[in-house]
RNA sequence: GCGGACAUGGCGUAAUCGGUAGCCGCGCCAGACUUAGGAUCUGGUUCCGAAAGGAGUGGGGGUUCGAGUCCCCCUGUCCGCACCA
């Protein structure tokens, strides 16, 4: 019988679907266990062998899972929302949600191809109004919600304003009970965590939106590469910075990474640190200083706001304040205009302009110039009451900190170039040792090591610069000057896109102001527009909408037309970004068709979270940190019942490209030199080949002939009557012809073989090249292994009921540990090499023993489904080897009577030699020494030594 | 610049606890079967050496009876962040 998997692969495919094996039902009693895939975007290329990297290994640990009694929660869906489709759009006037649905379509044969064991019954889309009812409900829910600072959670809008009508809290600058309607809106709006605010946002002109900063790179979009500018407009951004501090403590509960946690550690960059106030220097307010009056003198500005009589700062190195020579505010401070004196005015208000106009891509690529300007007016440095000169540079970024810092050049890189460039001083405050003091203008850059003693500090002098941070802090602290503080570097995330192809906001406006859409009123859905593009006002695409506005007392959708701000109010523009629906879905999955809830309280009571969560580590700072930040709301308002969402993640490496070369001879345009008589690498020009019509490096000259009409009659110097290829390892691309099709391999050799030989690529994590060069090995495998079986079937009918022999159940066993213990650490490369080594044994062995051959298809069936299925049957199963029982091991069968013990000589390995598993140390030492080699080794000299470690080695020291 | 990961035959990799380095596969070499082989099977394949033997896990040092594995320094590659005070 031949191993004709086409046939057994469709065949148990289609029966599968129709018995509904993989349909995940909630039942009380058995194990739970959640093992995800990120979902893919459904792009217009398809899948390439990359993609299902991570879906292969995860399908695995499903099925091993099922296999040792839990019940699984395995779902797939699509993350449908997305630019590729709305470009797409634009250019041919295809409407998105039809590309979409082709897209997804071909996802969808192709992974049905690969045989995973998906629960499709509960299939998610972003882009279906029955989900995305849900991601605007949670919006709602942000919207109404603010973070409580005490108890470190969100709590209802509603609460807030209670303490403010009681007086339990009061508004920094004026009274609750005085502000109008407005200004309390406004008031609540600083506080919302989906809340509205004029912000500098990366806008994409070309894109027509803006984008987040995980979205740019280099000042360019990271889809589409177009060029990026710093824009104030009005967004919707979600407070996930309330959510610092539980963001980074949460890291430490997940089994993630240690790299990824770091990636988000640094990401989210907190950073402790002291926030001061530093007085601005004028004659009549600072003399008491300047004469040693007390600090009591000088009020805080908040309670004195006019004039403004100082500004604050946030430094991480306290310690070193007595070392300030010069302060610096961003060019976007808005204590500029007041402090500027007429002199310089004009000077500042030119750079102020030049430095806000630069975009951020000429700001990035021009790190190292230094530029600033004087404001002509002085800042007293509260410890040391010194007057120090105020500067504005665009190194001091407005959105970090206080937007002003405190220089201190001896131990800041950043504030010595701008010191030497302006010829300030540099006052050394801290040294490597107490006595380790130099002349700063010798220096050829800054101290900026955090280790070492303070110097040249007042009272802090001899400290170490830790103990000098904390004795500053109190100080400052005692003076009412300052406090203790901890900045972090994560933003806000701006949640408005200028796009089509999103889930819309619930939100319309009445005066101005938001108004959040009922909830029975969900979904709002997305409406039909004339255009993709921008309006020619400038207005996102939804504003082509015909049918785009809100009837407050009928509560629904009318036209635009009806707009009179009295009943019909305009609806927003503007769409969701695309983390908006890859948020949440990993709990939707758990209660997908529920209509009434996001999820029900039994469901995500039953599974609870992520238990392993499988994708690409590029999504390590933006869909991880707002999915974990989702989550955490969604925790406080008490639906999610689990802090984190993702237990243990894992991320699978890229699968790069493997290019292949052909070389062009620059002498003769149309002859092709094979790699191996090229001189000189000068002589020839490499060109990218399609990697179809190469194998194992060698080209086929039909086919590149007929490849592109430019080559139809090319000439070929060959040697070995061959054209050898170069390579070189890319990324998986279309442009290099590098790319790799799944279906094209599982119609060459098989899904199993696919699989199989995914895994055995190397370890899951590792980004490595594909070469299809050896696939045929693991597609031997199988064909061996269906060999194997299919001798035992022609056979059987000869077999008595014979013991089984100890060498073929000692095989079976040992594959049984490393095969689990293999799974368990998600090492399957080294499994699949374990059931070939198997295999081979076996098939040497001659065996024909069912006791080992059904249970060796159980450890074989989550890697090759359906080979297995195929053989289980055919051994006389009835049910689905999905429903079977893993394998248990018997250490009984491993025990062996003797040991091959390596001799070593000095620790040098010189012979091996067969001794009883009981063998004591002296009874192995008398072994080695009448051993014939022995005398070589020892070279008359005693033993001084003897290493013994039972069962595992014998080191003779001499 | 800062942070992280990694470095083993011609190639992908293995060695899970400090105990025979190179399992398994590709490729290559030789042979068998064959009209043929890009099918199948058998054997070989880290390097140097005829052999005995020696060397060997990016380089240098250290700990240890013993180091791919642990420690220190250096080099290279990849990834993340990048004026974050």
């Amino acid at each position: 019988m031949e191993y004709n998997f086409n046939e057994i692969e469709a065949r148990w495919q289609k029966a599968w679907r129709e018995q509904g094996v993989y349909r995940t039902v909630e039942v009380e009693g058995r194990p739970h266990y959640y093992v995800l895939d990120m979902f893919p975007y459904p792009s217009g290329a398809g899948l390439h062998v990359g993609h299902p990297l991570g879906y292969i290994a995860s399908d695995i640990y499903s099925r091993y899972k099922r296999l040792r009694g839990f019940n699984v929660l395995h779902p797939m869906g699509y993350d449908a929302y997305g630019l590729p489709a709305e470009q797409y759009a634009i250019q041919t006037g295809q409407h998105p949600a039809v590309t979409t649905e082709q897209n997804i379509a071909r996802y969808r044969e192709q992974l049905d191809k690969i045989g995973f064991s998906f629960d499709w019954d509960r299939e998610v889309r972003t882009c279906d109004p029955q989900y995305y009812r849900w991601t605007q409900w949670t919006f709602i829910q942000l919207f109404n919600h603010y973070y409580d600072e005490e108890q470190q959670k969100a709590r209802p809008i509603s609460d807030l304003v209670a303490k403010l009508e009681s007086g339990e809290r009061k508004v920094e600058n004026g009274e609750w009970k005085e502000m109008s309607e407005g200004e309390r809106q406004d008031y609540l709006m600083g506080y919302r965590l989906a809340y509205l605010a004029d912000i500098p946002v990366n806008w994409c002109a070309e894109l027509g939106t803006v984008l987040a900063n995980d979205e740019v790179v280099g000042g360019l979009s990271v889809r589409g590469g177009y060029p990026v500018e710093r824009k104030l407009m009005r967004q919707w951004s979600l407070r996930i910075t309330a959510y610092a501090q539980r963001l980074v403590d949460g890291l430490e509960q997940v089994e993630w990474t240690d790299s990824l946690k770091e990636i988000q550690r640094n990401w989210i960059g907190r950073s402790e640190g002291a926030a001061v106030w530093f007085p601005l220097y004028k004659e009549a307010d600072c003399k008491p200083w300047m004469l040693g009056g007390s600090m009591e003198d000088w009020k805080y500005p908040k309670e004195n706001p006019e004039p403004v009589p100082a500004f604050e700062i946030f430094t991480t190195r306290p310690d070193t304040i007595f070392g300030v020579t010069f302060m610096v505010l961003c060019p976007e401070h808005e204590l500029i205009e007041q402090i500027t004196t007429p002199e310089k005015r004009d000077e500042v208000t030119q750079y102020v302009t030049w430095a806000k106009n630069r975009s951020e891509r000429e700001r990035q690529a021009e790190v190292k110039k230094v530029s600033g300007v004087f404001t002509g007016a002085f800042a007293v440095n509260p410890l040391t009451k010194e007057r120090i000169p105020i500067y504005v540079s665009d190194y001091v970024l407005a959105g970090y900190g206080t937007g002003a810092i405190m220089a201190v050049p001896a131990h800041d890189s950043r504030d010595f170039a701008f010191a030497r460039h302006f010829g300030l001083p540099i006052r050394q405050v801290v040294a490597p040792e107490k006595d380790a003091v130099s002349d700063p203008s010798t220096w050829e850059e800054s101290l900026d090591s955090k280790t070492g003693y303070s110097v040249n500090s007042g009272f802090v002098s001899g400290m170490k610069v830790k103990d000098a941070m904390a004795a500053v802090i109190d100080r400052i602290e005692e003076l009412g000057i300052g406090h203790r503080t901890v900045n972090y570097r994560l933003r806000d995330a701006i949640f408005s896109r200028q796009r089509y192809w999103g889930e819309p906001f619930p939100v319309y406006y009445k005066e101005g102001r938001p108004q959040m859409l009922p909830e029975e009123c969900l979904p709002l859905e997305l409406p039909e527009v004339s255009d993709f593009k921008p309006t020619a006002t400038g207005e996102p695409p939804l504003g082509h909408a015909k049918v785009w506005a809100w009837d407050e007392a009928n509560r629904c959708v009318v036209e635009t037309s009806k707009i009179d701000h009295k009943t019909v109010f305009p609806l927003e523009l503007s769409t969701m970004p695309g983390f908006a629906g890859s948020s949440g879905y990993y709990l939707r999955y758990m209660d997908p068709r529920n209509d009434s809830a996001y999820f029900s309280p039994e469901a995500v009571g039953y599974w609870q979270n992520v238990d392993l969560y499988v994708g690409g580590a590029e999504h390590g700072t933006g869909h991880l940190i707002y999915a974990r930040f989702w989550n955490k709301f969604l925790f406080d308002l008490g639906l999610a019942v689990k802090d984190e969402p993702f237990q243990k993640l894992i991320n699978q490496g890229m699968i790069q490209g493997r290019s292949n070369f052909v070389y062009r001879s620059k002498q003769d345009n149309n002859l092709y030199i094979s790699k191996g008589l090229i001189r000189n690498m000068e002589e020839v020009t490499p060109i990218h080949v399609d990697i179809n019509i190469v194998d194992n490096d060698v080209l086929d000259l039909d086919r590149f002939k007929a490849w592109r009409p430019e080559f139809a009659d090319a000439r070929f110097e060959l040697e070995d009557n061959k054209y050898v290829c170069g390579w070189e390892i890319e990324k998986m691309s279309k442009s290099m012809f590098n790319v790799q099709n799944p279906d094209d391999l599982v119609a060459r050799y098989g899904a199993d073989t696919l699989r199989l030989y995914e895994m055995f690529l190397g370890p899951v994590e590792q980004a490595k090249p594909w070469d299809t060069g050896g696939i045929e090995g693991v597609h031997r495998f199988l064909k061996k292994l269906w060999k194997l079986y299919d001798g035992y079937l022609n056979t059987q009918s000869n077999q008595n009921n014979q013991n089984t022999p100890d060498a073929e159940l000692k095989v079976l066993h040992q594959t049984i540990k490393k095969i689990t213990d293999d799974i368990e650490r998600f090492s399957f490369n080294t499994s699949v090499s374990t059931f070939m080594i198997c295999c081979n044994t076996l098939t040497d062995l001659k065996c024909a023993d069912p006791e080992v051959l059904k249970p060796l298809l159980v450890l074989l069936a989550p890697f090759a489904p359906h080979i297995a299925e195929e053989l289980w049957h055919r051994m006389g199963e009835q049910t689905s080897i999905c429903t079977a029982q893993w394998p248990v091991f018997d250490e009984r069968y491993l025990v062996e009577d003797t040991v091959k013990y390596p001799v070593q000589f000095n620790g040098k390995m010189r012979f091996t030699l067969d001794l009883p598993a009981a063998a004591t140390q002296q009874e192995a030492v008398e072994a080695v020494m009448s051993a014939p080699e022995s005398a070589k080794w020892l070279g008359g000299k005693e033993p001084k030594k003897v290493i013994f470690v039972p069962k595992k080695i014998i080191n003779i020291v001499c």
